[in-house]
DNA sequence: GTTCATGTGCAGATAATTCTGCACTTGAGC
DNA sequence: GCTCAAGTGCAGAATTATCTGCACATGAAC
């Protein structure tokens, strides 16, 4: 039987599983160059390993390659919900209304104007979706 | 010396930091209320102390009250910008507008109209402020 | 001034994570 | 057919994190 599934990640395994999820699949040589003063090659198989003993992530070989590639089992959108959700109560009360408004503000230069013209038009998009 | 800074926390060394940011600060008998199936009180002591070894967390004692207070050192809004930076980057690509685009995806089900419409005012106030 | 509940300090024990090393395999290049 | 580089499997060592227990302090209630 799988662990539990909300059993959290130590830090090297989330470390990994971030990498996982922003590569989207990756070989234990990828994972071994973004990682942090970049660990031993036997040491990243292994926590792969353990990730892939939790049942967090799948390994598949692929035709002509030789090395195993890496990938989250939960989809992206679930990991990023899951993400957003903590954030948003662990920073910003609970409301998402705040992070929003942290993303905007100026002092914290997070967004370009242009980026902001493109959330307005997602604004408006959703509005009209909503008052047909 | 104190560790570097960017020193990566365990798994229950970041629950308890974040339980410390949403509550601001708190002593060690309210973390422990707060921590998945409550670890024992000498548990959470010593889980807190080493946040303060690592100078993380700060300790004070209030006038009347008996019990330690521990208070994030770091800032609440560098805290919360290192969040959504990380999240941005390893969830949406580097890219706020995607985040935004997924709080607003009524799938996911995070935000209500009533959410909806205080965004698009911020919006509002944020491009008011710029073209004068 | 005794008793009790709640705290503190700290020294290790216990448990989990992280890493190492090595024997073995396989395809490429020569 | 060798040799080499790049993989794999796995057993356990080394290091960290987590927890326990206990002796002592202190204010409140009585």
């Amino acid at each position: 039987m799988p662990r539990a599934a909300h059993d959290p990640l130590s830090k090297k395994e989330r470390m990994a599983m971030d990498l996982l999820h922003s590569m989207g699949s990756a070989t234990a040589a990828e994972v071994q160059e973004r990682m942090p003063d970049e660990p031993n090659y036997s040491a990243v198989r292994a926590l792969l390993g353990v990730l892939v003993s939790k049942n967090l992530v799948t390994v598949s070989q692929t035709e002509g390659a030789r090395a195993y590639v890496y990938t989250p089992k939960e989809p992206a959108h679930k990991a990023r919900k899951g993400a957003l959700n903590r954030i948003v109560s662990t920073f910003f009360g609970g409301s998402p209304v705040e992070l929003v408004a942290n993303l905007l503000d100026p002092a914290e230069r997070k967004i370009s104007d242009d980026e902001i013209e493109r959330i307005q038009k997602l604004m408006d998009a959703h509005k009209a979706r909503k008052g047909k």
